[in-house]
RNA sequence: GGGCGUUUGGCGCAGCGGGAGCGCAACUGCCUUACAAGCAGUAGGUCGCAGGUUCAAAUCCUGCAACGCCCACCA
């Protein structure tokens, strides 16, 4: 195939698998060598799934850095991995099992972890293949997963230096517990909900009485854990509690003796005033029960059943225990009263159960020698983000940073490699298994906990690039140099890889970080699985190609924190039924195919050569040009892809297309010179474009290129080199922009005048045109193209030409154009038509003259704007003096 | 409760101190031999509300409202 025997319709899924092959080919995926360095690493999707939008998104842009960096000559090195994502992948499999009839328990560990891998290989695959078909150019051959050999390698080495340097430690603590998952859950991972509840209010009778009160009330939403409750607690700051401090309640049904203190946890405004602590089962109570040395009495199982020892409430489930505990105060009297209480209830972000606070022994992070070199590594701007408000996001959270829960009662996952010794108690993390105990001989035993998947994530960054084995690997390639992604895992990860890296490698992670939009559904809402209001990326690709996916999706990087996504669903099958904004950018591929085949069509006798300035318009696409090398070149280094991604449609299908090749077609017909100059210039303008619309779209630009003659025996257009601004500025030449106004002003005049008449485009009209100075020889010099462009019958342009009898007349661009109207129209319209042009008119000019003669306005207002003003002032009234000599000369 | 964001023509969004823009939709006219997935043209907005700063405010400040998100959480 050749340019000039494009295919008539352009069929992106045909050319998109192509060229797809030959990219993968030509083994330029894989990294290279050059200035600089561009290493990026992809945020690992867990194997749980398919890609969604915000996959798409995330790819597209750092396929956008990557192409472009490549295409400079900087080294660039795109990281693929996926994630065992611990938990959700944990449960995607113990469903899948339990749909074949299997339970986890009954086929062990070792038989779990295989199925888990068979999961892996599936959708990890799957995956892939995905992102391979978005055109991501990323090292397929260069995979990494987080449970790899090689990576758990270096999640056991950050393990044992974490717990021998002290960071790591185990403890018995309140966490969120899954009683379903039947694991612990960090804070981050939980999820509130909004609940309707209760407020209880339940009467606990003192042993003495105080000032004459036997009891007193307190207020809870939980009235369930009063079994384990070891205290009373009541705010310092209310003097009507004080006298209780100190006295002795005795516990309903469980019959304990508990103390009243006062604590600064306690709002004296809320409820009773009165406080029941049941340390075991809620953070607050814990933290106030190891103040005052409260017992914790646990009184649920790793599933949330009450323990032995409760008597009729052992063996019940939090729900049935709260019914019955409910019951029995009030069968005893002890009920005060309930009321009606909205709370939120924290939920597992995985199975949606009720989260339980639970005692129980974990592992942690200490977290506090490693905030500080993270948040330096951000306020000294080391690490910057983008947009940059999302600095103090991280910062905040750094700043109220708690100790991490690292140990996840999973199977799927990391192990902690802490070995022990029931025989003489000896215990240690180590980096290679052992059998026997160093001390006594006697067996060992791992401990039973995987790891948080954050834990192993953290590292991505370096765990990646052969370390802790080979850091030589790292040499050029760390920090690397963008990490892009969501806002909502500021926290979870970018914050840890920080942490992390700083500590392992001694240096930042990466330099930028690049937060986009959330896509949002058409209504503005969360795109859910449950919902249904998911877009899959794959159906957009199939619908319009992967160019139009990645361009409607660029459009949308602005420094908007959310954005709706404008697609059509079926209402039942969730089916996509279209997208308007994907459809547009699916517009402009073909454009760009259609503009390609026009200069292919327009090709015989070419030779290469350089582009050359023979019209003004020659001299206005090149400037244009070079501007917009600039400025695309500028927003891609500054992540500004909506920017970008605006500029190249304006600058393709505006001037390209709509001016350029509309001028270049008369000179295309001109002798054999001309001819050759203007395919020069045709061809090199379309070359440089789909340079610079490659990053972008990089199906539909390498398809045209590789049958560009200029292009013929160069390897790809994603390994071409890219058109750098200084390259280009010479052809800056602000005077042809001027002189391409003045033409362009005069055949949107004509076609306007023709367009509000109704005459038929095929109506040849007779023109007149009146311009000053340097205007006359430039619009003279495009009179062929004028005529050809606006379908006159004749063009005469002068300084001192007077209007022409029966002629409508338009003025723009200091000019004033004439378009002879003799017997074809009806001039009282004409005349309305100026009147109201008047009128507009005059607005502007009273508008501009009351700032004029505002002497704050002269007084303080910048020279540059007054002189600005005062020479639109004079060239309104210019109009306006034309405008009323038309007007009485028209009767 | 704290913080962040959004509010601009029917829809989706730019602009962020000096004359209100883009894409899509609408309307009118064109199958002009690259493109009807197109071309040309037209219409449509007191830039959420109320104050303030300024010679000048969609743009900066304050307050309010609506919507969304994040963090924390009172039993």
């Amino acid at each position: 195939m050749a340019l000039n025997d494009m295919a008539k319709t352009y069929d992106a899924q045909d050319v998109e698998e192509r060229i797809l092959q030959k990219w993968l080919q030509g083994g330029w995926y894989a990294r290279n060598d050059g200035q600089g360095d561009c290493t990026i690493v992809i945020p690992p999707p867990n194997v749980t799934g398919m890609l969604h939008m915000g996959h798409a998104l995330d790819d597209t842009i750092q396929d956008t850095l990557v192409r472009f960096n490549r295409m400079r000559g900087v080294s660039t090195r795109w990281i693929l991995g996926t994630d065992h994502a611990g938990i959700a992948t944990q449960t995607k499999v113990d469903k899948r099992l339990k749909d074949q009839g299997i339970d986890r328990r009954e086929i062990g560990r070792e038989k779990f972890l295989e199925a888990c891998w068979d999961w892996t290989r599936e959708f990890g695959g799957i995956i892939v293949e995905q992102i391979k078909r978005m055109g991501c150019s990323v090292d397929f051959d260069d995979q990494k997963f987080t449970m790899d050999p090689d990576y758990a390698d270096a999640v056991r080495k950050v393990f044992c230096d974490w717990y021998h340097d002290g960071l790591i430690y185990r403890g018995k603590r309140i966490v969120n517990w899954c009683p379903s998952c039947t694991t612990a859950i960090s804070d981050d991972e939980a999820e509130y909900q909004d609940e309707t509840g209760h407020l209880w209010h339940l009467r606990y009778p003192l042993k003495e009485p105080v000032n004459g009160v036997e009891y007193i009330t307190v207020a809870t939403t939980r009235p369930e854990t009063m079994l384990g409750d070891t205290g009373v607690a009541v705010s310092p700051d209310d003097p009507d509690k004080a006298p209780f401090v100190g006295a002795t309640v005795v516990l309903p049904i469980v019959d304990r003796e508990i103390p009243i203190f006062s604590d600064w946890h306690v709002d004296a405004g809320f409820g009773s005033g009165f406080v029941k602590v049941t340390p075991a089962h809620d953070p607050n109570d814990y933290a106030m029960g190891e103040a005052h040395d409260l017992p914790q009495v646990n009184i649920f199982d790793e599933h949330a059943i009450v323990v032995e020892g409760y008597g009729p409430f052992t063996g019940m489930t939090r729900e049935q225990c709260r019914e019955a505990v409910v019951a029995w105060f009030e069968e005893h009297g002890l009920l005060d009263h309930v009321d009606e209480h909205d709370h939120s209830v924290m939920h597992c972000y995985r199975c949606d159960s009720a989260l339980e606070p639970w005692l129980s022994e974990q592992w942690f992070v200490a977290v506090e020698k490693l905030k500080g070199p993270a948040t330096d590594a951000v306020t000294s701007g080391a690490v910057k983000f983008h947009p940059d408000r999302w600095t103090q996001t991280y910062l905040t959270w750094m700043e109220n940073l708690k100790d991490w829960c690292i140990s996840r009662q999973l199977w799927w996952g990391h192990r902690i490699p802490v070995f022990y010794c029931d025989a003489c108690g000896w215990e240690d993390a180590l980096e290679h298994d052992a059998d026997v105990c160093p001390k006594c001989g006697a067996a060992l035993r791992q401990d039973d906990d995987v790891l948080d998947t954050w834990f192993s994530s953290q590292l991505w960054t370096f765990a990646t690039q052969g370390w802790p084995a080979d850091p030589s690997q790292m040499e050029g390639h760390h920090p690397t140099k963008a990490l892009v992604t969501a806002r909502d895992i500021i926290a979870l990860w970018v914050a840890r890889m920080v942490m992390s890296s700083l500590y392992f490698i001694g240096e930042i992670p990466f330099e930028d970080v690049v937060i986009y939009a959330t896509i949002l559904a058409k209504d503005g809402s969360r795109m859910s699985k449950s919902k249904g209001n998911g877009v899959d990326p794959m159906d957009l690709i199939h619908m319009y190609g992967a160019d139009a996916m990645r361009m409607g999706l660029l459009q949308l990087v602005t420094n908007n924190q959310d954005v709706r996504f404008d697609a059509d669903l079926d209402k039942d099958t969730h089916a996509l039924i279209g997208s308007q904004r994907t459809e547009a950018a699916r517009s402009f591929v073909t454009k760009i195919w259609n503009a390609a085949r026009f200069v292919g069509m327009n090709l015989d006798g070419f030779t290469p050569g350089d582009p050359e300035v023979r019209t003004p318009a020659d001299a206005w696409i090149l400037s244009r040009l070079a501007k917009l090398s600039a400025s695309v070149t500028q927003g891609l280094q500054e992540y500004r892809f909506g920017d970008v991604a605006r500029d190249l449609h304006q600058f393709f299908w505006s001037e390209f297309c709509d001016w350029y090749i509309e001028l270049s077609k008369a000179s295309l017909k001109g002798d054999d010179e001309t001819r050759l100059a203007a395919q020069r210039n045709l061809v090199f303008v379309l070359d440089q474009s789909l340079r610079l619309l490659h990053p972008a779209m990089p199906f539909v630009t390498e398809a045209i290129w590789e049958q560009l003659p200029t292009s013929q025996g160069e390897a790809a257009l994603m390994v071409a080199s890219w058109p750098e601004p200084e390259s280009l500025s010479s052809w800056i030449d602000d005077e042809a922009e001027q002189a391409i106004g003045l033409t362009v002003a005069t055949v949107s005049a004509v076609r306007a005048t023709r367009a509000r008449y109704g005459l038929s485009p095929k109506t040849e009209i007779d023109v007149v045109v009146k311009a000053q100075g340097d205007d006359v020889a430039a619009l003279e010099s495009q009179a062929d193209l004028v005529k050809r462009l606006a379908t006159l019958g004749s063009l005469k342009v002068g300084s001192d030409v007077s209007r022409p009898s029966e002629s409508a007349v338009s003025v723009d661009a200091g000019c004033e154009i004439y378009c002879v109207l003799s017997g074809m129209v009806d001039f009282e319209a004409e005349r309305a038509r100026l009147e109201k042009e008047r009128a507009s008119l005059q607005k502007d000019i009273d508008k501009l003259a009351k700032k004029l003669s505002n002497p704050g306005f002269l007084a303080k207002a910048a020279q540059e704007i007054i002189d600005k003003d005062t020479a639109k002032r004079a060239e309104l009234e210019d109009q306006m003096k034309r405008l009323d000599a038309q007007l009485s000369e028209l009767v």
